[in-house]
DNA sequence: TTGTGGGCGAGTCGCCGACAA
DNA sequence: TTGTCGGCGACTCGCCCACAA
């Protein structure tokens, strides 16, 4: 007999969604002795007990939780950094107000709760923290086993081997999520997770219904056939499928409960972020809600605080902001100083954990504006191996162990500064990080003997157009950012004189005629360096007549997408003469590099009165200004400046096609 | 011969949704001489001028925009308040930080922009303004012919009569947009707006190409044939149907240039707005960005100002936060008083014009806290007639005409205190606002006619527990707001004692047995009253033992979706004794008013030091003061208190099923 | 004149075993 | 043991007209 499914599932599918009929839209564990509200007729605590598997089955091998009833330190500052970098890219750091916040704050976790996002089922905490506000840095009583973090491995990943017999988590093959057909069951998996089949019948077959995070219930077919025989999960896949927007690369996972109830989680592939940009606004929390939660709190003293996690399964954005005390007491016990070899263990997402050693470069505040003497990742780290996860420029004191051998910088590095293999043309000078010998410069360093292999110190490389800003920090942490610019330069010439400067970024922009422009580019706080783990899909310093229409004077003026709707001033060096220009939040997708409508309003000399009252006398001041400058340096432009703009809207920015 | 647009659809909607090849994402027309960037061949100004008649053809007639170098006055409240209403529920003006800026900017408006939102199709305008800095309220010159606005009307709408030849709107009908069939074309809209077909064939059919606001290109297979003869878009139609998400009721329009060049718009039916809570984040500007923006413009004092006006389509939802500054004068020269009458007329959709009158019956700030001393609609109204929209309670002075017959309020309203025909028992009092003649009455009056008809002025209506409050205002506002609340209570027996007060709003709920009990709810920001045009779904006040399971102190803690992430504070009393709670962002999704998740912190007294620390001390408190206070009040509870909760978590209000 | 519904051909979905990795 | 493919039945989409409002 067949057994059709498509009614109930079509029932299935209202639920989920839009209907509230059924369970609750977000599962709530809570870790103590809380209620799961979906248990509906088994046992509360069995019932709570498998979510909280199902939960970490989700959320991967990598996730560690704060401790329920531990003391930790919660830092705004590294919370912030994870919502804006999990969430939509119209948030940015640089835009957040300043909310004076303290940037640790000594908290007792109350409630741990396990949740999963109704959009996408991505897992998350709650975690409500409650401020000890009697508790000053040292005097607190050691607390008996504090030891803060829970972790919980699930078992393995990928086909096969499960070592936790009713569970089992099957990578999606091109098959399982194509249209063609239904999903194949591993026969392991299928005989440890799934109600035993009838097999007297010539083809055995069964109604099998799982639950996942949100409680939503589904139905499959499943029949045990074909030739040889194999278990195929049938009827009811294909909307699974479509419903999860799951495609071949991602994972689902199958629990079965002590009382032989069926959950289904998934796990999805590490895609790039932001991969679907609209969908994942559907998050609870944004920053800016996050952050007046917490100036409310700081400033009211309120008795509760509350504070969401967002445990994210990519590797290289770290969710510990919550830091359990003792580890950070040990921390603080011994200090950090600069030139301090380190160890610092990778978990891995194979379970495997990794170490890479590295040495402390520098000390100092990431964020000096908004979070000015922060522990948050106030080390600046330079690794002896390649690292590119987020913690490749800095790392936070609790997350490295200090090595016995304490070096000093001046050390160690000093051969490699004395013979730099620096044999590429600066035209052509690609990837800077990487040299030769496969070690990384000091930044500075780097810079020097780039001066020297140049030999252009005292030529147009120091221009006297270049106005030297006060280098408060020059590091390789800074150059490492600079990287980050680079890397999706793609080819194009130009190379970084200094950044993750406080106050500013410099870049030294290569023309076409191998003639040099020097940009000073900072935003209204000072700061341009996107925040660690932002692409920067940049166009930096494109010759003006190789790729841009040139309407306006500041055609170089780089595609930010991470800075969409703050506002930039830009400084514009160019020849003798200066310019100014204030970028607004005109770019308009990100989505759409080709299209970004940058407006510039160029302001020539500082006290000309407004582009508005008369744009016409500073185009014509602007296009001789343009063309002097472009001579003295080199440029060559064909003909006229097509100067186009509308008469009050300063001046457009176009990608030449 | 059959011609098939397949292939190129299907490339057109790659396209859509994430090409950047064709285009540009965001149609910028600007309004003086400003290049359209979509303009391809033609010449730039045919094509800038038919972009800005589509614009403004799915804007709709009631759009109105300032006029480009004109100066006006801009309000950043109701730029806020119209982001607020119009963006995500995520965000609520009482979340926003106070930024310390002016309520009132003085500019020139150097750019007006016509926009339309990528994801959805909206149109909005885009205008920059600039500070006028040196100018005063009152020592700007006249400025010559000062208008302000340019108002375009849009020819009708629905079926037929289109008094532009070449343009028509068609509201889509449920076979237009049903998977079984093509759009059927009105004749004459085909015949204006098509080119002609060669009727000398059997089935005459063109392909017909029009490109939509964004530049995309849609092509239609246009064919005249049927019995009686019909002309229809077939081929392609269905795509466009499902890929702008049109269904009947939305709204079609074509138009049709002078060089033959064919565009499309479409104008969605007013859904409630939400339909697609996820999707329409989309949106460029979040009130976030907007507030940081001005805030750093203002504190920087930068020349120059961005200002994204969305134009809405609703009609109750004013963008009137840009007003032509000689209408500003105009209403500060003749100021207007407390009592004074006045009318306003309403432009409606229908393109007629309606217009009410009314009295004035208070001046003050909207939001005190926020933007004191502001005039963004400082004076409360009572209307004549019953009035719905966002100007129901409060307009701004410039948005009125004083009549000639200034009247008091003492006077016309008198006779209508003396006698009010009130004559339903407080239990059963559903609808306060319309009292049986039709009429309104002042909210103090009301409410003392109120007391005399119970006759409880020295009873339990004021009772010892119930703690009152600075009312700084009671007036028709606030009570058109109160009847906000009320309108969603569905029969609930609840009245309002007062509400938009400065600090605090109080609700006097009754109980199941009329025993009364006060409800004092504020918020951090000492306001509870939503935004105008916002939507409350609030549960207010339901009997404890007939709603609600009752798992804490606090069940009958009011659902409120659009305080989601805020934090609240109650102070609840409950007999002789004050509860307070802090209800977090527990409210877990809007969608599911069934599921929230209200987590709530009961402190009984000021000084019990936390609930995480010991819990069941203050349960079993809590457990007699709840029972000892419903036996005062004379609530019935059967049996025991169902008293469950997580230690830590403080308690959990779950709907009762 | 135009909205709705039945007829019906073409395309897609999804269940099946064959075959091979 | 299980991933992919061809075969093929069932379903839906969408073009056509009839019919009626």
């Amino acid at each position: 007999m067949e057994i059709d499914l498509n009614y109930t599932l079509e029932e299935e599918s209202e639920c989920f969604n839009g209907g509230e009929e059924k369970g609750k839209g977000v599962v709530d564990v809570s870790v103590g002795s809380g209620v799961s509200s979906l248990s509906s007729s088994s046992s509360s605590t069995a019932s709570s007990s498998i979510y909280h598997e199902l939960w970490h089955a989700c959320a991967g091998p990598l996730t560690s939780l704060p401790k329920n009833g531990s003391l930790i330190v919660y830092f705004p500052q590294g919370h912030l950094e994870q919502l804006i970098s999990s969430s939509s890219s119209h948030y940015h750091a640089l835009n957040l107000p300043k909310f004076n916040l303290p940037s640790q704050i000594f908290c007792r976790v109350v409630d741990v709760q396990l949740l999963a996002n109704k959009e996408n089922d991505e897992v998350y905490a709650k975690v409500d923290l409650l401020p000890q506000t009697a508790l000053e840095e040292g005097n607190l009583e050691r607390y008996e086993h504090e030891e803060g973090v829970d972790v919980r491995n699930c078992k393995g990943r990928g086909s096969g081997r499960n070592f936790t017999p009713h569970m089992f988590c099957k990578t999606l093959t091109a098959s399982d999520t194509s249209s063609h057909g239904g999903f194949s069951v591993p026969r392991r998996a299928a005989e440890n997770c799934f109600p035993p089949l009838d097999h007297k019948q010539q083809r055995p077959s069964q109604e099998i219904a799982a639950k996942d995070l949100h409680g939503v219930e589904w139905k499959f077919r499943h029949i045990y056939r074909g030739q040889p025989r194999r278990h195929l999960l049938t009827t009811g896949w294909s909307g699974f499928i479509s419903k999860k927007n799951l495609v071949s690369g991602d994972a689902v996972l199958f629990l079965r409960g002590e009382d032989g109830e069926l959950r289904l989680g998934i796990r999805r592939a590490n895609r790039p972020r932001n991969f679907h940009p609209d969908s994942v606004l559907g998050t609870q929390d944004t920053p800016l809600d996050t952050l007046s939660h917490l100036a409310k709190a700081a400033s009211t003293k309120a008795s509760f605080m509350f504070c969401t996690i967002q445990v994210l399964k990519c590797r290289d954005t770290p969710s510990e902001f919550v830091v359990p005390y003792e580890k950070y007491k040990k921390s603080i016990i011994n200090p950090v100083a600069k030139g301090m070899r380190f160890k610092m263990s990778f978990k891995m997402e194979d379970t495997a954990e990794r170490r890479y050693s590295g040495i402390v470069i520098g000390i100092g505040d990431l964020d000096p504006y908004r979070w000015p003497n922060s522990k948050w990742r106030c080390l600046m780290v330079r690794w002896d191996e390649d690292i590119v996860n987020d913690y490749a420029g800095r790392v936070s004191p609790w997350d490295i162990e200090p090595s016995s051998s304490v070096a000093h910088l001046s050390g160690p590095l000093a051969p490699k500064l004395k013979k730099p293999r620096i044999d590429l043309p600066p035209t052509s000078f690609k990837n800077p990080v990487n040299l030769e010998d496969g070690s990384l410069l000091e930044f500075d360093q780097y810079m020097r003997s780039f001066k020297v292999l140049q030999g252009q110190e005292s030529l147009g490389f120091i221009s006297p157009h270049f106005e030297s800003c006060e280098v408060q920090r020059a590091s390789h942490t800074g150059f490492s950012e600079s990287a980050r610019f680079m890397k999706v330069l793609q080819g194009q010439e130009i190379f970084p004189l200094a950044s993750s400067l406080h106050g500013r970024a410099e870049f030294h922009l290569n023309g076409a005629t191998n003639n040099n422009l020097t940009y000073n580019m900072l935003n209204m706080h000072g700061r341009l360096i996107p925040p660690p783990g932002s692409n920067v899909n940049a166009i930096l310093g494109a010759p003006l007549h190789e790729h841009f229409k040139l309407n306006g004077g500041l055609a170089f003026l780089p595609y930010l997408p991470n800075l969409q709707g703050s506002i930039v001033q830009s400084n514009v060096h160019f020849g003798q003469r200066k310019f100014s220009a204030a970028m607004g939040d005109g770019i308009s997708d990100i989505r759409s590099p080709n299209s970004h409508n940058v407006q510039i309003f160029p302001y020539k000399l500082p006290g000309t009165p407004t582009v508005a009252k008369d744009c016409k006398e500073n185009e014509n001041e602007l296009q001789n200004e343009m063309k002097s400058s472009c001579k003295l340096f080199g440029f060559s432009l064909d003909g006229e400046i097509p100067f186009q703009k509308s008469p009050s809207s300063g001046m457009t920015v176009q990608k030449f096609t």
